[in-house]
DNA sequence: TAGCTCATACTCCACTTTAGAGTATCGTCA
DNA sequence: TGACGATACTCTAAAGTGGAGTATGAGCTA
């Protein structure tokens, strides 16, 4: 009888290996960190997980009072520590990226050139809003400290991969926000073909260096 | 009576724009090209897509014989196109990453040195894999060129896109790989402390420029 | 000729996940 | 007292998934 058990599953494991935690406590620290950009999950999603952590032997769960109300709090279990670790220990490359925006730039060609300059200033806009966001937390935890303070390195890790990412997708927006300055419009043309094809034997170059 | 259209449906109506497709050949085409990167969709979904664009006329299918076999084929309707342009017309910044590599990395304090850095060492290995793959696709590209010619200018946007990010990706892992060689272990030390205050300082700077 | 493999062409399905609500209670404030 | 925000969690129709599966035809080999 194997636990099917998926990232989030262990996702939560890590949490609680860290502390007890409660349904609500699980589901916002997911939310509002950097786990909601490395593993982004929906709310009733997490808040189904601990019950799934509880019926496979992983966590218990107890309810207790708070101001009141009543909180369900989650441990981690002798065996849930160990489901973890095994895990821990399976090494994963893979990653994915998904993006509506790119999608539709993609498909630009069916709308003026107008239309696709839009949609790259609104990739900026957003890794603008991105920034905002990233640099109050790292001054945060630059001056009160992380959460965890012993993890510091860890969220220094993290934080430090989302500033790559959203940089590398700004800096894609821009340039191709500037290369389009001199387009007539979205069909392709002279000035642009030749802008590709030297992106691309730009790639062609930089791939080789990387690809052993 | 809106029709509930989704990415995948604008995706297809899309491709659809650029000529007739069968159901086989849209699957194929979104499983192995940078739309596959963009917005990865699995199999069943895609071949039930069109299905819905015809039962809301944004599309038709007509049923031909190939080669013995029978195949649908789908064409785009005026409609089709109109809701396409729209869509194409309201900007959006948004994009998501997901890894779950990058989850056992922020787990890794609870797991060994080695472990952290196999992780690492995993992601590295990947981007390797996609290097080559990439160089392939981009070497064809400049030589037989593209399946759609007149679209090279996007393809050389969307080859940018995803190099851009398996770079930064790379990037990140072998920083981390170099900077964890002088680690004892995954807990926190003066070491690491120190390159993960450095780290965030940096990004601190690098933020603040980058947000207005 | 028969069998195998691959490509073409598509369907099925139990399960998971999502977006986007919703309900309920408590503390604080005007 | 009523509104708002925080705490705490549930519900659900629709979308999506992984991982098969079925079927047919062409090409190749023993």
């Amino acid at each position: 009888m194997a636990a099917k058990l998926t990232p989030t599953s262990y996702a939560l494991l890590g949490l609680l290996r860290l502390q007890p935690w409660s349904a609500y406590q699980l589901t916002t620290y997911m939310q509002s960190t950097a786990l909601n950009f490395i593993w982004p999950r929906a709310n009733a999603g997490i808040y189904n997980e601990p019950k799934k952590l509880v019926a496979h032997g992983l966590a218990t769960a107890r309810v207790e009072p708070n101001a009141g109300r009543r909180r369900t709090i989650y441990e981690i279990t002798g065996k849930g520590r160990r489901a973890l670790a095994a895990w821990l220990a399976r090494p994963n490359g893979e990653w994915s990226f998904a993006s509506e925006a790119a999608l539709q730039i993609f498909f630009a060609d069916g709308a003026g050139l107008e239309e696709l300059r839009a949609q790259l200033r609104a990739l900026i806009e957003h890794g603008r809003d991105r920034y905002q966001m990233d640099q109050a937390m790292v001054a945060h935890w630059l001056g009160e400290g992380p959460r965890f303070p012993a993890r510091l390195h860890f969220t220094a890790m993290m934080a430090d991969l989302i500033s790559s990412l959203t940089t590398a997708i700004d800096d894609w927006a821009s340039r191709w926000l500037l290369l389009s300055e001199s387009w007539p419009d979205t069909a392709l043309n002279d000035v642009n073909e030749t802008q590709a094809r030297e992106i691309l034997e730009r790639l062609l170059e930089t791939l080789g260096t990387r690809d052993n």
